[in-house]
DNA sequence: GTCGAACTACGAAAGTCGTCGTACGATGGC
DNA sequence: GCCATCGTACGACGACTTTCGTAGTTCGAC
């Protein structure tokens, strides 16, 4: 079963490149260009956390973001009728720190923006750059969550 | 951050439980009723291979089987206008084994239902079921896998 | 009967992922 | 200035995933 063309291999959906103003994790892809980040001329943290741009998100790093019941949860909570959100409004069943690693991959992947608000990071779906990109994906997503039951199937 | 509704944690993705006809993998999920097995009064093991009902599909297990590059090529080659097709045909980059484990893990989400033909193990998407139960998420995933460039984004 | 081919179970190795606790930084209120 | 709150970096842990090689099963051709 070989040949063909090379698929990309292992590199299980690596999160697009980010630009960012902060010491990047160990593992956090090389910052890229073409960021959103809007920046005056000072040197302080932009308010706006890294994320990819629009060509750098990858449909397999979408999937896997979505692919976790906690980041379904908070991104139906996102679209439905928020236009944007605080980490703490979500009251999810994990620790914060569980919490900010989620947020941050649904970032990565280019489903979600946020920004500092005060002591708050406010997040957003980036509704219209995910139906550009792949059309229709992130309301079947949404329509299957709102009538999926929650948790496992039946033993 | 704590509190809120349960979710269903770490259980990543359980693939749908299946009704098997060999001996199942240490990993497997536990059998269920409802299968398609189609089987004649012998004892013989059935051509086709054990599958998820329905109403056993989830949405998070055929998320992440489509969050992998190689599990998306031979969903765009079986959406390609084939009905169906043997293993062997689609060429892929990697060892039988790890072919088989791919595929195996299609089957599992519900993605895929497959049966034997002679030595093949013939494959095909289960579009009609996964229409039913999430509208247009694979077309969407379709349409996004034909025009997105295969690899990594650039350096 | 043997043989070749397709396919898989099993186990191992390596890497990934989700979880948490701890310690820290940033912000706003006082 | 201190304090409370929000959020995160870091590291650890256990489980999961992807990869492959090996040995085996099943099927069809001869």
């Amino acid at each position: 079963m070989t040949g063909g063309t090379e698929l990309p291999t292992r590199e299980r959906p690596a999160p697009a490149p980010t630009t960012e103003t902060t010491a990047p994790r160990a593992d956090a892809p090389a910052p890229t260009t073409g960021t959103a980040v809007a920046d005056g001329p000072t040197a302080a943290p932009s308010p706006a956390l890294p994320e990819p741009a629009l060509d750098e998100i990858r449909l397999e790093a979408v999937l896997h973001a979505l692919a976790d019941p906690v980041r379904l949860r908070i991104v139906g909570e996102l679209a439905a009728g928020h236009s944007e959100m605080s980490c703490i409004a979500f009251g999810l069943p994990v620790t914060k720190s569980t919490s900010t690693h989620h947020f941050r991959v649904l970032r990565e992947a280019g489903v979600i923006r946020q920004h500092r608000r005060g002591t708050s990071r406010m997040s957003a779906l980036r509704r219209e750059d995910l139906a550009a990109l792949f059309p229709g994906l992130l309301d079947s997503v949404l329509a299957a969550v709102g009538r999926q039951p929650a948790g496992p199937p039946p033993a």
